[in-house]
DNA sequence: TGACGGTGCCGGAACGTTCCGGCACGGACG
DNA sequence: CGTCCGTGCCGGAACGTTCCGGCACCGTCA
C-alpha cells in the first residue's frame, strides 16, 4: 500500500454532512454537538484515518509543538540518558508533542522555538544550560540546577536518603567501612549522593572515605581514585561508586589489589545499568524512563496550568540488592 | 531578559519598507530582488531577531518538518545508538527539521507524521521495522534491511572487510586460532561481521570458531558462550566480540578462565565505546555519530531529489590498535 | 401570544508562510 | 515613436486548523 495522502478535518466534515467547525467540535469535545453528530464524525474520522495536521494546529495555537530537551555532553552514562529520552519521548507523544534534542556541541546555534524545555542533569557552569534556564519558556529540571537560575519545575529524588539505606544494607551484610567515589557538586545528583554518605557517617560514627572525580569520568582518573583507595585505605572493606558505570569497570582494578567482590569488599553502584544486573552488582535503579517521562508530564501540566510555577516532584528510585553485597565472608 | 514574542515576516517587510513576497523572497535568496534591498532586509531581520515559524512554512509546503528515526529496542549497546541519535539530530538540525523517536515499544499507536524514516541496524522480523518500511515515505537504514522490502536509501559499511584486517592485525600480533563471539543474521551488521570472519579463516586456512548469541545479549548467555569457548578450545589464542560492550563485559570471565588478555589472549570488539577505551581493548570504531548524520544526509537527498531511490552511501569506520592486541606473549 | 434562553450548528477570520500571476517602469530596438 | 522584454516589486490566495460571533429552531413561562 502506498503512501495515503493526507485527510483533512474539511473531508471528514463533508463526509459526515456538517461543517469543519462541528466536526472540530465533535472531535476534540468542545462546542456543543449532540451526541448523535459526534459519534458520526468520530466514526468517519476513524474510517478515513484521520490524523490532525500538527504544523496547522500549531500554526493557529501559536505554539510550536515541540519541547526542547537538554543533556550534559557525556558518553559514559549514556544508558541511563538513553532511557531518559525515550522516556521524554513517550510522554510527549501522548500530548501530540515533538521532542528536540538540543547538545551542547554546537553553542551558538539559534536556540530552537520550542514551547518548553526539559534538561536533564543541569550541571552548573553550563553556558548552554545558562541560556536555557533565562530563555523565557517553562522549563523543568530532572534534579535541581545547581546554578543561579530557579527551574519552573523540578523532578527530584531523595539520593541522600537511598544511600543512606543502600550504607545501611552494607553495612547489614557485615561491612563497616565504606568508601566512596563520586562527582564534584557541580551536579545536583552527585551532591546528593555525596550529602547521604557523609550523614550516614556522621550517624554511625564512622569516618568518610572519599574519592572526587570528574562528573563524566573516564577510566585512567577513575582507575586512579579507586587504587589509590584501596591501597592506602586497609581497613576499606566496601566500595560505593556514584558514576554510572564505574563499578564494573573498576572490577579488573579490584582483583588487581588483590580484593574479592562480595567476599572481603562488598561493591554497589549508585546508578543501575545493563553492565551491574549482568555482573551481579548491587545498584540504585534511578528509573531513568519514568524519571524522563515525569520531567515531561511536569512541563506539559506547567503549560496548561495544571502545576503552577516552582513545583517539585518526587520520582522513586530503588536499591535493587545483588549477590556483591550479599555477604561478606 | 524574558521571552521576547516572535517576530514575523510581516514585521520585518514593514521595517524593511518592502511587501512580504519582497521580504521572502530576499531572505530565502528566491524570487528577484535587487542586490541593495535584499542587504537591506537581510539586515533588519538579523538586527530583530527574526526567525521563520517552521509550522507555518510546513503548512504550506505540506511537508511535516519532521523525521522519524527508529532503533532496535535494546539497551546494551545504548552508547552507539546514542551517538547516532545525536548525529541523526545534529544533521536534521541543519535542514530544520525535527527528529520523532518511534519506539518499537507501543507498535499499535498510530505511525507520526513525517516526511521520511531513518532506521538505525534495522532487524529482520521486527514488525515496527515492517510496517515502517512500507509506510510509502522515503526511508534511509543504516545497513541493509534484511527483510523483503528495499529501502530508498542506505548507509553501510564494510565490516566484513575490517574484520578481515582485524584479523589480520591480531595474526601479526602473533594469535593464529582468533574465535568469534557474533549475533545472529537478522542484523545486517552481525552478518557482515560473521561473512567476514569466515573468509579471512577460509583465507588463511584455519578452522573457524563461532559462538552465536542474542542481538541484544545479556550477561548470563554471553558469559557461557565464552566460558564454553575457552574450556572447548584449547588453541584459542584470540577472542573477537561483535556484540557492543562484550568484550569488557567478559574480562572477569577471561581472568576466571586463567587466560591474560595481550598475553596469551588477545580480545578485539567489533564495536568501539568508552569502555573499550577505558579497559585498553582494541576495537573498530564505527563512528556512530558520523553514521547518523550521513543518514539524515541522504534522507534530505532523497527528499530533494539530490539523490535517487535506491542510492547505497558507504561510510568508513576505522580499527583502532590499543593494548589488549598488542603482542602475544 | 410574545419574550426568552438553551441547543445545535455554521460562516468567516485568523495564524505566518510560500508562490502564482501581474503591474509599472525603463531601456533597447525596429 | 511604438513594441517588447527584463527587472523589481507587490497583492492575494492557499495550506488546515481553531474559535468568535451569530443564526435558526424549539420549548417554557409569564
Amino acid at each position: 500500500m502506498p503512501a495515503a495522502e493526507p485527510v483533512t478535518l474539511l473531508a471528514v466534515a463533508q463526509l459526515a454532512g456538517v461543517s469543519k467547525t462541528t466536526a472540530s467540535d465533535a472531535l476534540r469535545g468542545s462546542g456543543r454537538v449532540s451526541e448523535e453528530t459526534r459519534a458520526r464524525v468520530l466514526r468517519i474520522a476513524e474510517e478515513l484515518g484521520y490524523v490532525p495536521n500538527g504544523s496547522a494546529q500549531h500554526l493557529r495555537k501559536a505554539s510550536t509543538g515541540a519541547i526542547g530537551l537538554h543533556l550534559p555532553a557525556v558518553l559514559t552514562r549514556s544508558n541511563y540518558y538513553m532511557s531518559f529520552v525515550f522516556g521524554v519521548v513517550e510522554k510527549a507523544a501522548d500530548f501530540n508533542y515533538d521532542v528536540t534534542l538540543i547538545t551542547s556541541g554546537a553553542p551558538n546555534r539559534r536556540p530552537p522555538r520550542v514551547d518548553g524545555l526539559v534538561l536533564g542533569d543541569p550541571l552548573g557552569g553550563d553556558p548552554v544550560v545558562d541560556r536555557l534556564m533565562n530563555a523565557g519558556v517553562p522549563t523543568v529540571t530532572c534534579e535541581r540546577f545547581p546554578g543561579g537560575a530557579r527551574a519552573g519545575g523540578v523532578v527530584r529524588s531523595e539520593h541522600a536518603t537511598v544511600v543512606g539505606d543502600l550504607l545501611d544494607h552494607v553495612r547489614s551484610a557485615g561491612a563497616s567501612r565504606p568508601a566512596l567515589i563520586v562527582a564534584g557538586n557541580e551536579s545536583d545528583w552527585a551532591a546528593g549522593v555525596h550529602q547521604g554518605y557523609r550523614e550516614w557517617c556522621a550517624r554511625s560514627g564512622v569516618a568518610p572515605m572519599v574519592r572526587t572525580v570528574e562528573f563524566d569520568t573516564s577510566g585512567e582518573e577513575l582507575h586512579l581514585a579507586a587504587r589509590d583507595l584501596l591501597k592506602s585505605e586497609p581497613e576499606l572493606d566496601a566500595l560505593v561508586c556514584a558514576p554510572a558505570g564505574a563499578a564494573t569497570e573498576l572490577l579488573p582494578v579490584i582483583r588487581e589489589c588483590g580484593r574479592t567482590v562480595g567476599a572481603d569488599l562488598l561493591l554497589a553502584s549508585c546508578v543501575d545499568g545493563p553492565s551491574m544486573r549482568s555482573a551481579n552488582v548491587t545498584a540504585i535503579d534511578l528509573r531513568p524512563r519514568e524519571a524522563g517521562a515525569a520531567c515531561a508530564e511536569l512541563l506539559f501540566d506547567l503549560l496548561d496550568g495544571a502545576a503552577e510555577e516552582g513545583t517539585e516532584r518526587l520520582h522513586e528510585v530503588e536499591l535493587i540488592r545483588r549477590a556483591s553485597t550479599l555477604s561478606k565472608q
